[in-house]
DNA sequence: ACGATATTAAAACGAGTGTTTAAAACAAAT
DNA sequence: ATTTGTTTTAAACACTCGTTTTAATATCGT
């Protein structure tokens, strides 16, 4: 009851009205109204329009990129302990599988979720420089890993298969709903270890291809 | 001279400008005075924005989904005369390589398949219900042809993996623009059939990876 | 040359935008 | 109870938006 949840409702708001409706689509009044807020109590709390769309990605970036992180770092010490060279799809995995758990952990962190995916699909984006701000030191960090499970690859095919894989995972994030191009018998809504597996399978295998 | 070019002239601006800062970061305001034509001329010309936006779409995606259906009717046609199953790799490229080729004519056609692999990234957004219309049919061909290429391969699991390399396609479509992640030695710019090659390679090894 | 039609031009329309202001309501501390 | 600082509210701000209107201009068939 206590009303101090005005910013948390605001940013649940602005998280699912950005990923549905993207960025430049959704209007304040929007937001604070379903938000059940004053208009005004978006630039009190969060200064203006982007800096709340920083704060909406940060708030569920920062715990993420931890958690992958985490298990990246543990996986390449369980390597360096073993003396044994990581595994393209145990690293991929220490990614992938964190982000896709999110997608279904109730309808919130789904949007998140979302609004990631469309993120990475609009290269000037306003969005784009905030979440590149927040990636950098994973994905320099991801590609050692990468480069180690993979030493047979040059760096530019290593760039570019990253390249493809984080397009198709990005892809995986922002596209879950049944559309004219889903045969019916398809399940679209699987769970989340058995799109994990089906995804590794995939990017997995291009990853390793022949060059 | 002739100022009849004027539909013209707005239909290149609103290309590049829809595919650099998106559909609604895009005034008309900003569309006529690139085109230097008076701010009327969009809704006399053509109706309103969102039929602009069809119009920019239709103008590039009908020859080129005539190019790539037709390039995949030969290629089963020419199966269907040698008695073969056609490869994987034949029937993506059929799609693939026109969709890349027209990304370095020139910047016109670069920004059109800039503003398709936007599109495909806003699930829910205007374009998406206009792509929709013209790809289908397409779309649909494509997926009885990967069908006979892969007979292993159960429809659930043909969905995914098309799912997965659409991804990654739309993403080289929209993505070609040097960022902090891209390392300095790796060239962006590769020659079309070199970066259709290596889709490729990706791609294919992982619609036949065993699932 | 004239009249019908198609195109351009400038201006205004009403609605909606993000942001700011100034007063009111609230909270906690002295 | 009064003061302090924080939060909420309603109203207004200055713009920009897509679209429409009305008049001027160009184009073309006869």
């Amino acid at each position: 009851m206590s009303p101090p949840d005005t910013k948390q409702r605001i940013l649940d708001a602005a998280e699912h009205l950005f990923a549905t409706d993207g960025y430049h689509a959704t209007s304040l009044r929007c937001i604070t109204h379903a938000a059940m807020v004053n208009l005004a109590a978006v630039n009190y709390h969060f200064g203006s329009k982007e800096a709340l769309l920083e704060a909406v990605i940060v708030r569920r970036l920062t715990p993420l990129n931890e958690m992958r992180l985490g298990q990246l770092e543990a996986l390449l010490q369980r390597s360096e302990q073993s003396r044994q060279v990581p595994s393209c799809r145990e690293v991929l995995r220490t990614f992938v599988e964190p982000t896709l758990r999110q997608r279904q952990n109730g309808s919130e962190k789904g949007d998140f979720v979302t609004l990631i995916g469309r993120t990475l699909a609009e290269p000037r984006g306003i969005a784009m420089t905030i979440f590149m701000r927040h990636m950098d030191p994973l994905m320099i960090r991801l590609y050692q890993a990468l480069s180690l499970a993979l030493p047979g690859l040059s760096q530019q095919l290593l760039f570019w298969r990253i390249h493809f894989a984080v397009g198709s995972l990005s892809h995986i994030m922002r596209c879950h709903e049944r559309h004219s191009l889903v045969p019916e018998d398809v399940r679209i809504d699987l769970p989340v270890d058995e799109l994990v597996e089906l995804f590794l399978d995939f990017a997995v295998a291009g990853m390793e291809a022949a060059g």
